[in-house]
DNA sequence: GTCGACCAAAGTGTATACAGTTTTGGTTTT
DNA sequence: AAAACCAAAACTGTATACACTTTGGTCGAC
């Protein structure tokens, strides 16, 4: 997909890292640490510095160097009221163009989901609950939204590092079986509706009061 | 906002010109003349550049080069499908948050179009129809929502040299004082109507079989 | 004992060097 | 005359070099 893969290793191995919570917010991303992991030079690694502070995964503060972004409440809940804008119109449209096929495609993702949550696989399920939403949009067969609602919920995931307090989860698995029964039904307002709901749930589950230990003082004594 | 400033002086040059409609389609964008352009060096030209290919306003083929991007007729109509799904929602919301001074302030906006118009600014013109968009977003207080908006206008402006017949996009204007009338008056399913309209009559106006003489010889030759 | 200045180590920002690939233009061959 | 070929120029991809900034700690003054 990109220029040259050697970038893109570096930056898709940094997304999962901090997607799946290895690397945690505010942790620092020294150029010349991950060049010798990687074993390249500093040339690629900021390149793929640049890439993720795009996806604002990382912010770059001059000078300083390159941190796995701490998102504030604010950006917390744009990025929400983003995803439910986007949702509710994709699922609408979902639905006038399902098809056997397409159902039977998101009922073995959410088998997948299950698998993960038995076996308390974390990563791989906090993976597969965010890729549920991208897998839809992939279906719908716009690449354009796939992409876009695939940044977003990497985003998502940093926030829910940052800001959610039980890990009440599994909860989000339960309601992805609900949207896609609602989805084979061909019930567009109730499929609409779930789909809504679950997201604002997510969203409720944050605790906006009580925020991780934070690596960044200046914000945590904000 | 990004790193360095250097680097976001090219990419803001580039990505006027790109908008603009002044680097057309297919056209290559070599490093070195660049880099002597903007009196830098080949490595800050490169990191605008990957910039720029992660907006989708060039293509980077490997140990080619830089081109300015020809987007395909499926890529123009997902980016079109995306915008109506973000832009139904917004307006819903807009209405339902709306003041005075946003009011206000759009009208403000529709005024620089009108003497964009009149005057024959052509690419002022292309950039604030654009704007308008972005514009709505902004007054919302949704940085997230104006940032992919932002990008997704940007790519249009592609699309519209591209596949766009006549140049009847004044029209546009017209529209976009409706909606802002609509927004005005809180009529929520009106305005919603109105700007799902108007998206789908820029849509309409492209057309898909007839293509722009290309730069890019195998594509124009597909 | 605390505060401030100063210095070394580390890290970022930009330029340059170099290897490998693509493009080009002319020459040769059919 | 057209196609194939080959060498030189141009260009991209990556590494390295170097200047400047930040950082962390030590020493000295008060």
């Amino acid at each position: 997909m990109d220029t040259t893969s050697s970038t893109h290793v570096i930056v898709e191995s940094l997304t999962r890292a901090i997607v799946d919570h290895r690397l945690l917010p505010g942790t620092k991303l020294a150029e010349q640490k991950l060049a010798d992991h990687f074993g390249v030079s500093r040339t690629l690694v900021r390149q793929a510095l640049f890439q993720l502070s795009q996806n604002r995964l990382i912010r770059m503060e001059p000078a300083r160097g390159a941190f796995v972004a701490s998102p504030s409440v604010e950006e917390a809940k744009q990025v929400f009221a983003v995803r439910r804008m986007l949702e509710a119109e994709m699922t609408r449209a979902f639905v006038r163009q399902v098809t056997p096929a397409k159902i039977k495609a998101l009922k073995e993702h959410l088998a997948m989901e299950r698998k993960a949550v038995a076996s308390s696989d974390v990563p791989g399920r906090i993976e597969l609950l965010g890729d549920f939403h991208v897998r839809m949009a992939e279906l719908m067969g716009n690449q354009v939204l796939a992409d876009i609602l695939g940044d977003l919920i990497s985003r998502c995931s940093l926030i829910t590092l940052m800001y959610q307090s039980t890990l009440a989860a599994e909860h989000s698995t339960d309601e992805h079986v609900e949207i896609v029964n609602a989805l084979a039904k061909r019930d567009e307002a109730l499929a609409v509706r779930l789909m809504d709901e679950h997201l604002q749930h997510v969203e409720a589950t944050l605790t906006f009061d009580r925020k991780i230990p934070s690596h960044d003082i200046s914000h945590a004594l904000s």
